[in-house]
DNA sequence: TACAACTATTCAATCGATTGATTAATTTTG
DNA sequence: CAAAATTAATCAATCGATTGAATAGTTGTA
């Protein structure tokens, strides 16, 4: 027999809404007629519309800073550090692109300045760690000396830009991002630029 | 004595509007107080709120594509087209970050088909123009091989995630993208980034 | 065990406010 | 005067939120 638990019910349909329509777009009725729960349970569980995208981000986001710092410290060298971090944030972001445009679009608002203060600080720890890893890299002669922010801005600009307009790759293309095989393929191919990317680019130049 | 131009005026404030708040946050009074028209001029100029919305992307996308086709058959070397693009495209949208932001948000929504669709097509053609540049440089041999449409995904993504967060560039030091004169010198660091990264990336090697 | 007290969950109905849009009347302009 | 521009007033629809009541489940008590 079915477990019935509205308040999942509640957070996953809400999700699905704010993700295709965005977090304004979507009414509470429309998520409480999606999850098959009474609107007044939204108010009951969560406190307010606000509240359910709030509990949305906070489950997504815990748990991003873990692993970061998890890699950051293991036993590898500069580079193998750095691609490390990428490949799992790629993959992180790429298996759930709907939420990743949702997190990107409504922090692009002046609005919910709670919500986007706690995904804020939550990157900017993200990125501090990603910093210190490449600077560690370039002390140590591992890497070429580089604008680091603006290098950053580029792994992280391309990952995103791969989940947000997955047309960009697959367009005049048989692959299709909505099938698993052609989306783990399109994965892989980021991951792997990415990599030849970061070691032609941070490779120090050794004949000159 | 000053021209009263009502439609411009609307215009003018619900870019401003949409760019802070987003389509769906803002509402047509909210527009006709900002611009000082009444309410019903809106639909007298424009018949709706998305007509609204679709003369502003109409207005802005259109030039484009003709100045990405104009350097494309410049007569210059492979390297100096694709950096003169990536300068133009760079300059553009950091330019004016607020509308950028806006298109990236709308854009990730299904609503508004019809203006979707319409950006979309714009941004394949400038795409297409930027992947024959790089295409012919390979061929040439004065590029590396890659992955063409990934090393675009990198080049727009780098662009966009600076316009989009110019925090992650600027947090911990004194810069701030709102005064012009630090926003010119984010800019120039953008651009410099980016032509070191295609220089250094894209240049054959010799050595091997 | 049995019955009362209590808590958590669910519901239909409705609140006042706001939404985008339209109307009909008025003013401005050429 | 006639057309274009502008206005206040109003429309039905929908918004997020709340209400008070009903139901189900748990706990306390004797």
């Amino acid at each position: 027999m079915e477990k019935a638990d509205k308040k999942a019910d509640i957070l996953e349909a809400a999700e699905r809404l704010f993700t295709e329509l965005g977090y304004e777009g979507t009414s509470t009725r429309q998520i409480a007629k999606e999850s098959g729960a009474n609107m007044s349970m939204i108010n009951y569980y969560f406190g307010s519309k606000e509240g359910v995208f709030m509990e949305i981000m906070s489950k997504r986001i815990f748990g991003f800073n873990e692993q970061l710092l998890s890699i950051s410290q293991d036993k590898l060298s500069h580079m193998e550090k750095l691609l490390k971090v990428v490949e799992n944030y790629a993959t992180r972001i790429l298996c759930n692109p709907g939420l990743h445009k949702m997190m990107h679009r409504e922090l692009t608002l002046s609005q919910r300045p709670e919500m986007f203060l706690k995904v804020k600080n939550s990157m900017a720890n993200n990125l501090v760690v990603i910093e210190n890893i490449i600077d560690e890299g370039i002390e140590a002669g591992d890497f070429r000396p580089v604008d680091v922010r603006m290098l950053i801005a580029t792994v992280m600009g391309t990952i995103s830009n791969v989940a947000i307009s997955p047309a960009k790759i697959t367009y005049g293309t048989t692959l299709d991002i909505n099938i698993e095989e052609d989306k783990a393929l399109i994965i892989e191919r980021l991951i792997a630029h990415l990599k030849d990317l970061l070691t032609v680019y941070l490779t120090p130049n050794n004949d000159k």
